[in-house]
DNA sequence: GAGCCTAACGCAACCGTTTGCGTTGGTCGA
DNA sequence: TCGACCAACGCAAACGGTTGCGTTAGGCTC
């Protein structure tokens, strides 16, 4: 509850020279920077953010925009955003825009508006021109996080890459007969991944000369339970493929799920994959191409703090690397 | 970027009655205030939170402390909060202690010692001795959720409560061997709530002459992933109950995967119950004892807010509602 | 028409820190 | 011995709002 003047006048000596001390610049004795610590420490002195934010113009928090907390993909590069952003030294501000998509009534009605925060991290959002209008006019760094976003510096990964990479596995172990999990999250507030995942999936399967039934098209909606219904109405029916591809962990596992209830076994009546390094996924023996969205999240939080600190931003796309976790649920097709 | 005086130096008044007129406050006629408005609008005027802050002594934003962010459990809560808090105009500092235990080098040398919020919302999170002085020291509202805190008002669900509750079912049903999915998660910084869960699931069991194997007793962690490697290992042996109780519904549905996986059949050879309300339950056909992680998260963030504006604290433990959800997961047990 | 009231606005101090610059006293080199 | 120089510290003006109080002018009452 003490402030600097009241240290000050406790030892005789002004707040400048207090300030100084309390943050180790020169132009103060050895003997009465310790002083001044002791003082500070009894005192029980609080620094005031906002003070010093005042006549600095920093604020050391930056805001993080996502579009569903609650989602396994946001939540981890949110936790990975804070990791490094802690490390720096910075706050998060949160910003769950939860199902409402009106980035602009949510985001910038709030802190945005009120200069709190140095900088911004946004996943997974598309804005309007407006909005970015209005992010021009604010004037702090941004830093995006998913799909390429042209109008900033972005990481995320290659969605078209990823899935491309998914089926070289697929079909270098002989598999021509595939079925595919996706669908929209509409909860996410971006359909280029998903879209993305999809039409690469579509492409190089017809390229390979594979197999594929427009019912072998699976809606899971991005989500594990919507994944395993669909899962389970497939192989209730008297055909389907040797191998399923997931445009996410999690609907991998619930695919999973569907299958052993059908009473068929995996890898050798149907070989599964997915996409994302989902932590359950080792107990569940899911081949799957990892991304690390923490990883992720962090570099966006070490980019944007550079660039608060004067880095010059660059405008371009940084892949986020990517690799094959083979395990169990992949096989070469039995028949 | 404009500021307060700089409007008022456009339109030749003094910076008081700008102020007065951005803010709706009496003694300012309404052309003037109109007038106002318009070139703060033009000059893009944004308000600095941290300025008003450091006369007023509030910040319109309260820190909410978590265990592990990427956890279900978490991430509805904070959603929530997050929720409430926007509605109510206030920002949500976020502090994610991911596998950190040390809550005090990690909250406390950020912004709580930098006076950046009004107050904490502390989630399932126990703390030392020293950082309850700390807490003392900051003099500032805080609330719990989760596991009930003696020392804050809490809201939580009753964990013994809502194990008995399942267990009514359970047993409402005919099982007497029963088997449980439990453990702890080593990620959370409470262990009171798995302890109580477990600890009146084999009281009740016990109370109703259930047949309880030790090996029946299965440490899922509280995840997905694990429950259905702890389960599938279960129902490899020759003797197994007919009825499974899981601690939370990510585990109950790792164990109807696992279930699946040994061909075995839900509910016909053996019913599993879980506790929370997941999202996906509806899609496994779960049985639940549902509770609202999100509505607790609200609630803590309107209580706050409450105390803050100037509410006298209570410091009780606030009963969470659960309520059962019965789908096609349970059953009379058929042999 | 004098006195009073009130709406509408200005003045200036204050919130807690930071920072450029001015002021000391002492040390050092020539 | 005398400037020169520097380390160590103080002064005071910001930063951008908020707020208690003072002032003014117009309208009202009796």
């Amino acid at each position: 509850m003490a402030t600097i003047g009241q240290i000050a006048a406790e030892l005789g000596i002004s707040k400048s020279t207090v300030s100084r001390a309390l943050r180790g610049l020169p132009g103060v004795s050895q003997d009465l920077i310790d002083e001044v610590k002791a003082v500070a420490e009894r005192m029980g002195y609080v620094p005031s953010a906002a003070a010093a934010g005042l006549t600095t113009g920093r604020n050391y928090a930056v805001g993080v925009v996502v579009p569903a907390l609650t989602r396994w993909f946001y939540s981890e590069v949110v936790s990975g955003v804070d990791r490094a952003l802690a490390a720096a030294g910075y706050d998060v501000v949160l910003y769950d825009m939860d199902r409402n998509h009106d980035v602009g009534t949510r985001a910038f009605a709030r802190s945005l508006l009120r200069k709190r925060v140095d900088a911004l991290i946004v996943v997974a959002t598309v804005f309007t021109e407006h909005e970015l209008a209005e992010f021009d006019a604010l004037e702090m760094p941004v830093i995006a996080v998913g799909p390429s976003a042209p109008q900033f510096r972005t990481i995320g990964v290659d969605d078209h890459a990823i899935m491309a990479a998914a089926m070289e596995h697929m079909l270098g172990l002989g598999h021509r007969q595939l079925g595919y999990v996706g669908g929209y999250d509409e909860e996410s507030l971006s359909l280029a991944s998903a879209a993305d995942r999809e039409h690469t999936f579509m492409k190089t399967a017809l390229a390979a000369g594979a197999l594929v039934q427009p019912e072998w098209m699976l809606a899971g909606g991005y989500k594990q339970g919507a994944a395993m219904r669909a899962t389970r109405e497939l192989f209730s029916r008297d055909s389907w493929p040797t191998g399923l591809v997931c445009a996410s962990d999690e609907m991998a596992m619930g695919a999973i799920c569907a299958i052993h209830a059908a009473g068929k076994r995996v890898p050798e009546d149907v070989s599964v994959i997915g996409i994302d390094g989902h932590e359950y996924g080792a107990d569940y023996e899911l081949t799957t191409m990892a991304q690390n969205p923490q990883a992720q999240g962090e570099w966006a939080a070490r980019q944007v703090v550079a660039e608060i600190e004067g880095a010059t931003p660059v405008q371009e796309f940084e892949p986020a690397p990517f690799t094959l976790i083979q395990r169990g649920s992949t096989a070469a097709p039995g028949r």
